[in-house]
DNA sequence: ACCTGAACACCGTTCAAGT
DNA sequence: ACCTGAACACCGTTCAAGT
């Protein structure tokens, strides 16, 4: 693939993406609060007023941060359920990937999204896309490990709400033994 | 029961419990950003410089509206899982109102919180209280069921995981089918 | 005991001017 | 094409003064 002339830094200059970039590490660390101009702009070296450039308002970021985060999500969810393994080898690696302490900045980002979108219809807009995605590749799953279309997609969400709950509760309170009595449920045969 | 003097108001004048109202209020409606010093002196029509006489600053309702809200959901769960009924009826009970849309500002609230939590050590650790006061009675629950202490807590953990789980996807794709197979399954005796 | 009103600092936003 | 720097508005915070 051909190197795009541009790609090579021409100057310390920012595009967007680096806004956007600062802006969800900010979510993570902080929560939505934590996304603000002037602390993003000092954590990149520039003024607040070059924000402006890339971006209308605050909540235009707030905006391609959603989006960014919800296309990201999508096309991990995509890769991560496909691939070599059995059905119940995938399921137990998407588990897995939700359950672990590495993925500490993704739950985080995501937790404050959702809670975001209880009062923001764009964040609603943006969990929805996710969700059905993800739902959908995974009732696939459960479809290939025998149960109906019906049965899987009730499956389906019982996985993902046990998964979500799970990294809501104190880390503490949720014991292997807990996670292993939950996960040979959810992936029990028909 | 005597009624205290003070009981009858003398004044509009606020206490400390009007403003952590209505920081709830916002707190539902709008997330923690919502919850702020000048908006909340508006909805109360005083000035924002009467906050100050209640709380030290804004941290300061934060904390006070965070040890009303865990005081607040250890009283009402240990309201809750008491009573008459079976333990199963008890179970159902619980399970439904977590997941009935008349508890919409409850879950707004609580899933605000727990975003918080995540790296606010303050909401964490009301975060923890509720979670093992919840999780006590409803292990207790599933002791009455007829499941080992350590089965009864490893349920428990399924129990709440799965119900706050659901209150996090999108409320369309939760079927009524897929909440019935789940609550089956929870439910399910030894 | 609780509140007002004025003051100041911080941050969101605008914009003319720079490179 | 991207950034600075100054300006202004909004809101958190302080505090002397009011009732």
């Amino acid at each position: 693939m051909a190197r795009k002339p541009t790609a090579t830094k021409r100057s310390p200059r920012l595009d967007s993406a680096a806004w956007i970039e600062a802006a969800l590490e900010a979510l993570a660390d902080g929560g939505l609060e934590a996304v603000r101009v002037e602390p993003l702009a000092k954590a990149l070296a520039v003024t607040k007023g070059s924000f402006y450039w890339h971006f209308a308002d605050r909540r235009a970021l707030i905006d391609a941060m959603l989006t960014s985060w919800s296309d990201g999500r999508i096309a991990a969810i995509r890769q991560q359920s496909g691939g070599a393994g059995t059905p119940d080898m995938r399921l137990r690696h998407l588990a897995e990937l939700y359950t672990r302490h590495a993925n500490m900045r993704g739950l985080a980002i995501e937790l404050s999204i959702r809670a975001l979108a209880r009062s923001d219809a764009r964040a609603a807009d943006a969990v929805r896309a996710v969700d059905s995605e993800r739902l959908k590749q995974v009732a696939q799953l459960f479809g290939a490990l025998g149960w109906t279309a019906s049965d899987a997609q009730a499956r389906a969400v019982l996985f993902y709400s046990y998964l979500f709950g799970e990294s809501l509760l104190d880390a503490k309170a949720v014991t292997v033994r807990a996670r292993e009595t939950a996960i040979r449920a959810l992936l029990a045969p028909p």
